[in-house]
DNA sequence: TCACATTTGTCCGTATGTATC
DNA sequence: AGATACATACGGACAAATGTG
């Protein structure tokens, strides 16, 4: 792709603060790849040492340059004889992962999550009940039994529970809203997996849901809205303090 | 700190999916240390070779491990005698780098993206009104005489203005909501790059902005409202029909 | 101004672990 | 079980950057 040694390439004269190392433009390179479609999900990279011949730079070089691309989530690499880096798309999952992080630094609260979220889920509501079809709606409607039939069995529905969001951020037809719902419904889920497990809670959660996707039939705004606003921040509650328990 | 051998070191026999690379392990442990305060921003870490005798790695293991801290936002490398990994607090930064991942990854729609600006931006600005205090205000009313002085010197402000909702979504108190600002606007920033630049457009905006400060210190909510349903999809119209020109 | 020391950046060669056939 | 192909990790080397005496 570039045989021209990368080391001696021009540089402007009024030289950016830092100044680009190899590792960095080639990682952008192949990522510039993947987003433009050259590789889709499944395909695989060419092996580190086929990357480095065209690439026209060392093994270690293009080793830190795959590290940045499967912590961004746009591969994951595997080992073995049929191993190498394999598109995929878990960038989201790096978004909640930085969440995270964020979190433990104390650059966001629990509480700012919790409010962003029900602040984006309340304007999103207006576009799902304009735009929801009958499929929406049958998803919505499985969600809920899904996680009636789980309850029963008696495993909290908690994976139901926030997909439902996930369904109902589709369902509003902007691909946008779900991209910012999904991640928020990621760290959530990382959430849930270190707080003790609240049966009655995550029961109860399902009735609201209930009345919430019962309100989206009957198409009344107002009434969807109140329930988010009693909904969300209940859940929110439940993650006070949380930023220590890492 | 590890003096044994860590290819050796034990594994549970219920196997993990994927062994933990060496990497992945020295990152995670000094990345505990800085949640746990053992490093605070600006100080060093050990360089490159300290650290590889520490952990009883190679330097490129530890490289590798520098990567992922630097691309998640715990430190900055910087080369030269006094240089090193110095740690640093940038994880909001890597949060907003990655959402613009995500959004660039699912090729959002300027008007998808339009339409959730709008949405995010109106909710975002009750917390505004709340939270903003003088330096909040002050910052607003610097940035938009800054855009004024690029206007009268020919330079159209587009940096500028995207930069006035940055800090509006500062002012909000919630850092969630500038992280979703944040790489919203890195994104419509990629989009100025691709459609021939207006300057008179651009000019316009600056008095719009004003308004919407007026607004601000007001604490008139309703009008700062209006204001932005007339300003964002505007700025939206731009880019119809540009999602196939990329 | 210039040499020097320190530290990251990059390269090469080699060995080993791992997964597939 | 053996051969193969790949990532993982190691060691040593030199180049480039950058502050200091």
């Amino acid at each position: 792709m570039n045989s021209k040694p990368l080391e001696t390439r021009e540089r402007n004269s009024f030289s950016p603060i830092k100044t680009k190392r190899v590792f960095e433009e080639v990682s952008a390179e192949i990522k510039k790849s993947i987003v433009r479609g050259a590789f889709k999900p499944g395909d695989r990279l060419p092996s580190e040492v086929e990357l480095s011949r065209q690439f026209n730079v060392s093994r270690q070089t293009i080793r830190e340059a795959l590290r940045i691309l499967e912590l961004s989530g746009f591969i994951t690499v595997q080992r073995g004889a049929v191993g190498g880096a394999i598109i995929v798309d878990t960038i989201l999952k790096s978004v909640s992962e930085s969440l995270v992080d964020a979190i433990q630094m104390r650059k966001i609260t629990p509480d700012d999550l919790s409010t962003c979220r029900l602040e984006v889920e309340k304007a999103m509501m207006r576009y799902v009940i304009s735009y929801a079809d009958a499929s929406d709606i049958q998803g919505l409607q499985e969600n809920i039994d899904e996680a009636k039939e789980a309850a029963e069995k008696g495993i909290p529905p908690f994976k139901q529970n926030l997909q439902f969001h996930r369904i109902l951020a589709k369902a509003s037809g902007n691909h946008m809203f779900f991209v910012i719902v999904d991640s928020m419904m990621a760290v959530i889920s990382d959430f849930f997996t270190r707080i003790p497990p609240d049966f009655d809670i995550s029961k109860g959660v399902i009735g609201v849901h209930q009345e919430i996707l019962d309100a989206i039939k009957e198409k009344n705004l107002d009434k969807a809205i109140v329930l988010l606003e009693k909904h969300i921040p209940e859940i929110g509650h439940r993650f006070r303090g949380m930023a220590d328990s890492a």
